[in-house]
DNA sequence: GTGCGAATAT
DNA sequence: TATATTCGCA
């Protein structure tokens, strides 16, 4: 089993997004690249927020016993619009009191949510640190907290198929079909709690402290009946639209060969991602999502 | 007061 | 269903 810690660990460093993979863009929501390749300029709203850019800090190595308590994304104001389509110009509302959008869990996010928990152990993944270790702006706690109630649902739900049937039989497709997409860490399916802890000893998240962090920009997305601005949506890259995923995990596909060029404004916009209608595939009469995405695959 | 975790709501 | 919000407890 040390191999497999080993091997998983080594995968997951590898896995990390390289420097030259961060893109150094910073942003709470929308980008402005983004904004503006989405014609989206209502003057009511504010959709980016201050880069608060929150540390750099460490991670809150279990050895090290420090957790970086302060500057943290915490929770960036949202400006999401909410109901006002803005053409009435009523709602001049402020973000203020404003719901923030559903936050759609990608199969990337939940990628690294998973290697969060997995680096923090068990034990100490509770949702703030978890939330901190992923660094991607915008993730509340509460975010954090909700998925990882369900995860660990379905972790327990893992842990039961491989000790009894030993079948490989998939308890719900459906409700499986995210978690799938990243791999489980194999000491998850032990009985974690009892006793040892993982100590990983192992330096922080280098992808994480190495450069700002991880950008993973958020996007609302509007109702179907928005005005022309709001109307499009950016898509889940990691799946189908029949809500199937087709790769789990690639390695590191060709990245795009972007580096910042120093001073030219790179008004790319996001690289893997493409723009899709959920509206379509979703059920929904019209509600507002937040989709985060790295900006990188990974 | 904070924050976790489970229940409950949308 | 997936995610959000609420609620009780440590």
């Amino acid at each position: 089993m040390r191999e497999e810690d080993s091997n998983w660990f080594s995968r997951w460093e590898e896995e990390l997004p390289s420097p030259e993979e961060l893109m150094p863009l910073s942003q709470t929501l929308i980008t402005p690249d983004l904004a503006l390749a989405f014609d989206i300029r209502n003057p009511n709203h504010d959709y980016r927020t201050p880069p608060p850019l929150p540390p750099p800090a460490a991670l809150p190595l279990p050895s090290c016993g420090a957790v970086q308590p302060p500057s943290m994304p915490t929770s960036s104001e949202f400006a999401s619009d909410s109901g006002d389509l803005g053409s009435g110009g009523a709602g001049d509302e402020p973000a203020r009191t404003l719901k923030r959008p559903r936050l759609v869990w990608t199969p990337q996010l939940h990628k690294r949510f998973v290697d969060a928990v997995a680096h923090l152990g068990i034990k100490n993944a509770v949702p703030k640190t978890i939330m901190q270790l992923m660094s991607v702006d915008g993730l509340t706690r509460e975010n954090v907290a909700s998925h990882l109630q369900k995860y660990r649902l379905y972790l327990k739900r893992m842990q039961g198929l491989s000790g009894g049937a030993g079948s490989a039989a998939t308890a719900d497709p459906a409700t499986d079909h995210l978690f799938a997409s990243a791999p489980v860490p194999p000491h998850f399916l032990h009985t974690g709690r009892s006793n040892s802890e993982h100590f990983l000893p192992f330096v922080p998240v280098q992808g994480l402290q190495h450069h700002q962090q991880h950008q993973m920009v958020a996007a609302a997305v509007g109702h179907p009946h928005l005005p022309t601005q709001y109307h499009r949506q950016l898509g889940h890259f990691g799946s189908s639209p029949n809500g199937q995923f087709e790769h789990p995990l690639l390695d590191r596909p060709a990245q795009q060969t972007l580096h910042r060029m120093g001073g030219a404004p790179l008004h790319n916009q996001v690289p893997s991602s493409h723009v899709q209608d959920l509206e379509s595939s979703n059920g929904n009469g019209g509600r507002k999502v937040l989709t985060l995405f790295p900006s990188g695959d990974e």
